[in-house]
DNA sequence: GACATATTCGTAACCAGTTACGTAATGATA
DNA sequence: TATCATTACGTAACTGGTTACGAATATGTC
């Protein structure tokens, strides 16, 4: 069950790395939450953008790590606390984000066709993750031991 | 949206998991998908295992070593086809199977409870899997591109 | 019987996430 | 002000899958 999601997870990431090859655009798929989160000028921190994804810090510290190389984010330690290193797109990304804006918009609406194709399936696997929320899959299964 | 499936599916699994330790069985979620293969008595060949699962042969082929070193799971060539490596339970692998027999349905159950309470959201995944096959991710998108 | 092609399987490298743990900066409290 | 807890972030190791590639065996054709 668990690894069924994963293939299918994986399946859309290649699925989507596809498209920029395809396109001829140097973007890397793993970079689309973060880079998502600073489009449209705003700064934001890693646990803050961590926070809005509802990911790791250390993969949002991952992915920032590659943006800065590839040249498409910076990083300012923020002044009033200096533990906090706060990203932002360079001019180069904002080009790219511009340029990247037909494509995203797409992939939005092939999103939206898919999930209308599937029977609003991103809204099925909301309540999964809710009912997981709940009484996880070990609650239950321990429920049901007992009882035999 | 990708990594969102991701994040489900790690999530099940870590949770699978913490059933194992909680009931203090030395058995490692990743094997489920062989190990329940291999269950009755059955031998396959790691292509058959691979085929059946729709995983590659790779992961099959490493939980296998993983599973032989545990002492649950014997391979012998097969005599008819040297390529072939045939894989069955060890009299320990099914020793176990017998042990695990009620803690798998009660998975079974909960995992049925699960999909219940989400409004069959695994159906829900099966026909978002079937749509990406009528058309993929990036197909649709490349159709709203040419239109805008 | 020899050679080209196909199949089975394994090793190695990669991927995008995770947890575990350490460090540096901040905040709170005595 | 000294110390202790908390917070922000990074590095390292691991996870369960993948692709790429190579080796051994089998099969088909001349």
């Amino acid at each position: 069950m668990g690894g069924r999601l994963r293939r299918l997870s994986d399946r859309i990431d290649r699925d989507a790395k596809s498209i920029y090859e395809k396109m001829g655009v140097e973007f890397e798929q793993r970079w689309f939450p973060v880079f998502n989160c600073l489009r449209g000028g705003e700064a934001l921190s890693v646990t803050e953008i961590s926070d809005r994804l509802g990911i790791s810090h250390v993969s949002v510290s991952v992915t920032r790590k590659s943006l800065e190389a590839a040249g498409l984010v910076t990083s300012t330690q923020d002044k009033s606390d200096g533990r906090r290193s706060v990203l932002a797109l360079t001019s180069r990304g904002e080009t790219l984000s511009m340029e990247l804006g037909p494509l995203f918009a797409a992939l939005d609406l092939a999103a939206a066709d898919l999930n209308a194709d599937a029977g609003n399936a991103i809204t099925a696997i909301e309540r999964l993750e809710k009912a997981l929320d709940t009484k996880s899959l070990s609650e239950r299964a321990g429920l049901f031991l007992k009882e035999s």
